[in-house]
DNA sequence: GGACGCGTTGCGGCGCGCTCGAAGTCGTTT
DNA sequence: AAACGACTTCGAGCGCGCCGCAACGCGTCC
């Protein structure tokens, strides 16, 4: 069993998402339509498991959908250069890194907020204060473009 | 000018947020209504130009609005404990954290998988080969709840 | 007094990746 | 044969934080 005829329900326990999840693949082409039994179920094989498992490992990775269907598309030409898929490759690592670069200005910033703070009543409350007041030399960082990574 | 009585694209251009930003701010209650002039226009004083200081300070720290409310409530009740507003903090760091952690992870794998990619073909990408398969040793994050930190 | 720019309300849209619901059919089990 | 769960399609909604547009009124300068 959930070896060569599936349904979309088997397949979807197997991958570890919803149903929706992979007509909703299927309806943006990055799944193939799947054969269907007479009474118009879908019925899924072994490459479909297979395709479905590396869009599930690609999404985990982080890659948008945009770069899952572009690696999609380059390991179904195994005889293409690989430069492509490295370029992908690279530039969701570069995106992570900035985003890592952001959050961690972020996180300095909190850190040194919190430190600060030693109790005692609000009025005196760094925390506060330092929201409060951007421009007087609380903030190290811009942090202008950093908000949400 | 700038000062006493602002239009609310007076304040857009001091707070550097757009005027539809601060009349949703005062929608959801994070800006109270201001007076009106007799045609009808929002004119704004000094504590709004703060209080809107205030907000997008605290965006740009990243707090989600919710929190800035809380904040906000906080702050404007100078006479209590500042350990709720630094509960606030911790969380919100702790949260940057985990965000944090997690793109580490994703950037470790997405190293050593574009490192491991010596260019060629595609049959022998280790790119395309890594994200195909997860389950195969090659993986050592689960990354499983990393996906988008 | 007319032109021009800034203001007003209200509501829909975006981005991204799903997720849910309704209403109906298929297929397996008892 | 009846029940029940799994399947079907289609379309809308969500989460978050705004952003944009339409259609109209106000205020100020020339």
């Amino acid at each position: 069993m959930a070896s060569e005829e599936m349904t979309i329900g088997g397949l979807a326990r197997e991958g570890s998402c919803k149903v929706q999840t992979i007509r909703y693949y299927e309806q943006i082409g990055l799944m193939p339509e799947p054969a269907r039994t007479e009474g118009n179920q879908r019925r899924y094989g072994r490459t479909h498991a297979q395709r479905l498992a590396f869009i599930r490992h690609a999404r985990e990775l982080g890659f948008p959908l945009d770069a899952v269907r572009e690696l999609l598309s380059l390991s179904d030409d195994q005889d293409r250069s690989c430069a492509a898929a490295d370029a992908i490759a690279r530039d969701h690592l570069a995106a992570v890194e900035r985003r890592i670069a952001r959050l961690s200005a972020l996180k300095a910033e909190l850190e040194r907020m919190i430190e600060q703070c030693k109790g005692g009543r609000i009025a005196d409350c760094r925390v506060i204060e330092v929201v409060a007041d951007h421009s007087h030399a609380h903030c190290v960082t811009d942090h202008g473009a950093a908000a949400e990574a």
